[in-house]
DNA sequence: TATTTTCTTGACAATTTTGTCAAAAGTAAA
DNA sequence: TTTACTTTTGACAAAATTGTCAAGAAAATA
């Protein structure tokens, strides 16, 4: 099975509400074929809605986020042979650059 | 201290061996200037540059495009509050949908 | 310090990506 | 099936990003 993008995602959202696409493309302040085309992967979703759609569809917004940038990454590394080993390298370059919360020993 | 980011990694590189920023951008078939500014952070470098280099200056084609990746991608979750678990979710993703090259049990 | 070579810069051209409009296609209700 | 509503589509406008040119600044060398 495929997995389900972001704007697949949000037109499952919408459509449980059976909330019109044009009404929920005036919440995010786009056009309704914008929408449509997110919907359908013709368009990229943007960092901004999110926010709205967590309001919306009343979902953790952190989570939300993760879950954007998440498919966001994905799709950049989508076609890349060392896509994996390249998430490994950079999540150890922020982890190393995030301060813990507690002190790090040594 | 800051990361290095991989247009100054290409600087060094290329200064280690006096190479002039002419000289490189012919080989990656660019104008001087667009290598000029790809190594101060003016430009982002492209995933094509990768194979040149990797030959230009002996590494290892796959290291260095696991390194290019890499710092595309924190370049774009860089100022994410949550980018750390975007990238673990999007792991989990891959990881999931990478077959082993050894059958998984279950 | 004059000369040559290398690097950087700003303005703009080219390309890519995104968003909109308006009409068409699809769906459901009268 | 007409009518009303929703979604999709294609053509194009707008925006963002990238690459180039040509001139100037900086650095090295004579």
């Amino acid at each position: 099975m495929e997995k389900e993008t972001f704007g697949e995602y949000i037109r499952r959202l919408r459509e449980a509400q059976d909330m019109p696409l044009r009404r929920l493309a005036a919440l995010l302040d786009i056009d309704q074929s914008t929408l449509s085309k997110i919907e359908t992967n013709q368009r990229q979703p943007t960092r901004d809605m999110v926010p709205v759609l967590a309001k919306v569809f009343k979902l953790d917004e952190k989570e939300l986020s993760v879950k954007f940038l998440a498919e966001r990454i994905l799709y950049y590394v989508q076609d890349e042979e060392n896509g994996l080993e390249a998430l490994k390298l950079a999540e150890e370059s922020i982890a190393y650059k995030k301060p813990a919360k507690k002190k790090s020993r040594s």
